[in-house]
DNA sequence: TCTGGGGTCCTAGGACCC
DNA sequence: TCTGGGGTCCTAGGACCC
């Protein structure tokens, strides 16, 4: 068995954007954003022409228009990116099993083991770019390299449309004057850190004595040192391997602030419908409910969780939960924002309730789901819902979103 | 006219049990 | 009656990613 792996990191390129620009000819060529439905939506993606103005992901719109005065603002499609997506995703599998999807729009390959049948990891990532742009009109970044962490560097380094390698005798070279930021897991304020103690390149981290960053940083101090020194030993867990889902959450920025508690408690039995039907969707249960608001000046915020006997799904009873935890909170100013999540996860048996009025709430609520995800969710909903726009407006898929198994995806 | 939404992991302190 | 210590679970908050 060879010592080195080789790990790709395949990046699509400007993703939401590109998706609406080829499924609109008007837009190609042009700058445009892709937003939520809200009044206070940010910006997620735009093209590389807005970028060209200076347009950037988590722009207002306002200022998004301020930096480009032409800039084409769409409303995000989410069944467009999810579909194409867990295509794409299928696709990689056609080169090796081993894939691990970390957004909608990144993925790692390990092809060690497929070389022997396609020749060189160059020629994978050729033939996959080739494909994508063909079945696709999309445009990817391409990182090859011995780990997950070099792998995604140098995807970074060329975009769009890139190709990058980065051989195991050349890694030393390029971290010695690599700034620490440009590695994935190093943030803003693991930055300022590091920083303070005089570390700015990988070179500098990678030679720091560990027992230094160790005192510093806890347990990630080892690890950190490693990263410096380009050395990454994490696997390309597949998809299937993955660990089970540790909670389900919703959050929504309101779209203006707000204090009257009957309109607090009709946002959370909508985020409380959100957070249940994708539970049962999942098959699972939790006992740990948590809330949580942003206040109107952005910064201040309050969480609180309570944890339950047993444990729970229903939308009803996430809401209870809710209610509960928010009679304990004196809110200190209006509220911008609310969520709701679900944790302490359980994998939910198969067993129908023994009383009949429990089963028939089951059935109910299976029909709900059901129906909502034929036509969209809040298709069918509590009564409360219904009146009111505001609770309405189409949110953007983060793009954390993971395909709901790869395996399922149905091609037609 | 400000600044979305979905996650994971880690830490620190407290309660409680053995 | 006083003492220590380990393990587990819980809450709150922060950093990071896309």
């Amino acid at each position: 068995m060879s010592e080195h792996r080789t790990i790709l990191h395949l990046d699509l390129n400007a993703f939401f954007a590109s998706v609406e620009q080829q499924a609109n000819p008007e837009l190609q060529g042009k700058p445009i954003a892709v937003v939520g439905g809200g009044a206070r939506t940010v910006i997620t993606t735009s093209s590389y022409e807005a970028r060209a103005k200076g347009v950037k992901t988590g722009m207002a719109i306002w200022e998004g228009k301020r930096a480009c005065p032409e800039l084409i603002i769409v409303i995000g499609d989410n069944r467009k990116y999810t579909y194409t997506s867990s295509r794409i995703m299928q696709m990689m599998q056609d080169y090796t099993p081993d894939v691990e999807v970390f957004s909608i729009d990144e993925a790692w390959l390990d092809v060690t083991h497929s070389l022997s049948i396609f020749g060189t990891a160059e020629r994978i990532a050729h033939l996959l770019k080739a494909r994508i742009l063909q079945s696709f009109g999309l445009k990817c970044s391409i990182g090859i390299a011995p780990n997950k962490l070099l792998a995604k560097l140098a995807s970074d380094m060329k975009k769009p449309d890139g190709l990058t390698i980065i051989l195991p005798e050349d890694a030393s070279l390029i971290m010695e004057s690599l700034p620490i930021q440009e590695l994935c897991g190093i943030g803003k304020k693991m930055q300022r850190h590091l920083n303070m103690m005089s570390i700015y390149t990988c070179g500098e981290l990678g030679r720091c004595d560990e027992a230094r960053l160790t005192r510093k940083f806890g347990i990630i101090g080892k690890r950190l040192k490693l990263m410096g020194q380009g050395i990454d030993h994490s696997p390309v867990v597949q998809f299937a391997e993955e660990g089970d889902v540790k909670s389900v959450g919703h959050s929504k920025t309101l779209e203006r602030d707000i204090s009257d508690p009957a309109e607090i408690r009709r946002f959370l039995l909508q985020l409380s419908e959100m957070v249940g039907s994708r539970a049962r969707r999942y098959c699972v249960s939790g006992k740990t409910i948590h809330l949580y608001v942003r206040y109107a000046d952005f910064f201040s915020s309050c969480g609180k969780q309570t944890t339950l006997k047993q444990y729970i799904n229903q939308s009803d009873e996430i809401y209870r939960a809710a209610l509960g935890i928010l009679e304990t909170v004196e809110l200190e100013q209006l509220v911008r924002l609310l969520g709701i999540s679900l944790s302490n996860l359980k994998h939910q048996t198969e067993q129908l309730p023994l009383f009949e009025d429990e089963r028939k709430k089951l059935f109910a609520t299976q029909a709900m789901d059901s129906i909502n995800e034929r036509f969209g969710r809040m298709s069918v909903t509590y009564g409360t819902l219904l009146p009111g726009k505001e609770t309405a407006g189409s949110h953007v898929i983060p793009p954390s979103w993971r395909p709901d198994g790869i395996k399922n995806v149905d091609v037609q």
